[in-house]
DNA sequence: CACGAGGTGGAGAGCGCTCTCCGGTTCTGC
DNA sequence: GCAGAACCGGAGAGCGCTCTCCACCTCGTG
């Protein structure tokens, strides 16, 4: 349908549209930009010379002299040596938390016309390969999700001076904008409603210590516990994953056989602690107890789980809402959300 | 570190480079490219200039003359209208389909350079927007993973020319390249199972009628029954959402109460299947066993499953492979691989 | 020693777009 | 009725890169 043209070879360019409605590639550009004020009817005369040529604008010979690209790359950074062996990809992307990262992104940048570009940084190499990537102009600016809090990537990030927002607070300090939870109030949440049922013996089941997460909702869900005059909560540290869940909640029965509550730091842990208590013949919550948090496999649970909600879509969102506002405006200052959190309850406890 | 050039504004250029090494731009172009001969202590010298500048290839410019951008646009494409009224991009990234999906492509992609941008398309607009996108030169082709064998976006695709391979046979022929996996061979499999392990009243809860795959692992499996002298096989069909697979179950027993075996057109349909038979108190296998397909849920469910194991990564990689030697080579001829499924057999069956 | 072949670096023409000027036209206000 | 402002379209200079020519130089060969 666009052969109106007889001897045009390649796809047409704006050059051609202007010849087509008999204007220069200047009109054409502020119609197509609706920049500048354009007469109706040399709009329409071009309008429909893009419509008969099929005309759809060049994206690098754009971004060339705009210096946007209108991409985004949505990173996800740690370590690619991890015991397991299976590489890095296939961990990422088998986490629920990705997905619904991934998702809140999506929903955000879809309806702007923007698109992120995954990239994964597990290595010297690969992290060099991100500020390459956004050096080259390939993308406007960066998402960036650690696993780890020592993550070298958002300095690296901050020092080339490119736009960056991150997924949760960086262990040390740096300029840089982010978007996290409250964790220690989710844990606090957690603590009351454990108190508050009823349960005197309450132990925990923790994330890697060397994530700050999992940190803050240790020492917030200790603290809260103390005010509750329980100054003592065992705890054990899992890797949040299932089987560390279900190992740690083995450990703890088994050290501590009258746990009557327990709170785990991820629902998928929460969800190993369930299987090992159905195991070990206790019932949840009648003799134990269990609150989650994430609010991320909890309904697949049996029974479903109770747990701390954490907005993930909602602050990934936040996330690429704060990164174009760095784009747009580079003197953007640095600025950090942080989410509150709020309990589910279901049947878990 | 890179302030050696005192008055040069914004990122260094092939320019500045050329001045510095005290080349032309072509010569730096070449060494950078490592096309054509060039002596070895001028390329010394460029390097060493492109060090000290700091510089990094423009991929706007780049593009703007190769006509190839580096990049692939991975697209998950379907309806967006479920009745769960949930963002298409939840359910999406929520699936651990996709994000295995994601995975090999990723696996694949990664070490040669060049990176995946994440699209939707769930209406007319979007999918126009990926066409438009790919017109646009953002992507130099489309990796496609539809979740309707109806949706009309491939063709879109083969229509404007666009380099692109599906996963999964489409419902409608359609010249495109495209990885599937021998999902008949697989339902096959499962069914020699359950009858060498002495399975008599086998019944199926398939995935929706209107996938191609599904439509093949209920008519494999049936087939297969056939073979094995049951012509007939109880089948209710679910949606490839575990609570479809725990109403199923519950259905399938209500109406055969004798069944003793069950193969499910996915492993997370098992899961809720496994879920409906503890509720009912029947013991896996003994009572009843349990074969599920894909092996992606397998490992968490209890007892953990027998299943068809489709590999997953594997394909994706393979499609990335295709889509790149489509892009290399225009006249490249529409190829499809057909991969073969295995029986993975856990303690379920 | 002359001549062609082969190898190597430079000049310069674009790739398709945006955007700054500039010139021409139409309004406005006194 | 005219100066000045406001408006609007065109010309043209790049954005940073690749790649085709072309010029030059060094050999090898008759």
């Amino acid at each position: 349908m666009s052969t109106d043209l007889p001897h045009m070879s390649g796809a047409p360019t704006l050059e051609d549209v202007a010849r087509v409605a008999g204007v220069s590639r200047a009109t054409v550009s502020r119609v197509i930009n609706g920049i500048r004020n354009v007469a109706p009817d040399i709009q329409e005369a071009v309008h429909r010379a893009i419509e008969t040529t099929g005309y759809v604008p060049n994206r690098a010979a754009r971004s060339l002299v705009t210096r946007r690209t209108g991409a985004v790359a949505l990173v996800v950074s740690g370590a690619g040596d991890a015991e397991g062996g299976e590489p890095f990809e296939s961990r990422v992307f088998a986490d629920p938390f990705f997905g619904r990262v991934a998702s809140g992104v999506v929903g955000y940048l879809r309806p702007r016309g923007i698109h992120p570009v995954l990239m994964l940084a597990d290595s010297a190499q690969t992290r060099d390969d991100v500020v390459s990537f956004l050096r080259q102009g390939s993308a406007d600016g960066a998402l960036v999700v650690s696993t780890h809090g020592e993550d070298p990537l958002p300095k690296l990030l901050v020092d080339a001076g490119l736009p960056a927002v991150l997924w949760a607070r960086p262990a040390r300090p740096i300029p840089i904008s982010y978007v996290d939870l409250a964790h220690r109030a989710g844990a606090a949440l957690a603590a009351d409603h454990l108190v508050a049922r009823g349960c005197r013996r309450v132990a925990t089941i923790s994330g890697p210590f060397d994530v700050p997460a999992a940190q803050d909702r240790l020492s917030g869900f200790q603290e809260a516990m103390a005010g509750h005059g329980h100054p003592y909560v065992p705890a054990v540290e899992g890797d949040f994953m299932p089987a560390s869940g279900e190992a740690g909640m083995h450990r703890l029965i088994k050290e501590h056989p009258d746990i009557d509550g327990v709170f785990a730091a991820n629902d998928l842990m929460a969800q190993g602690a369930l299987l090992a208590l159905r195991d070990l013949g206790r019932r949840v919550p009648d003799d134990v107890a269990v609150i989650g948090f994430d609010d991320s496999a909890a309904v697949t649970c049996r029974p479903p789980l109770t747990t701390v909600r954490q907005p993930m879509e909602d602050m990934a969102a936040e996330m690429a809402r704060l990164l174009l506002a760095q784009v747009a405006d580079p003197d953007f200052r640095v600025t950090s959300v942080i989410v509150q959190p709020t309990l589910v309850v279901r049947e878990s406890a």
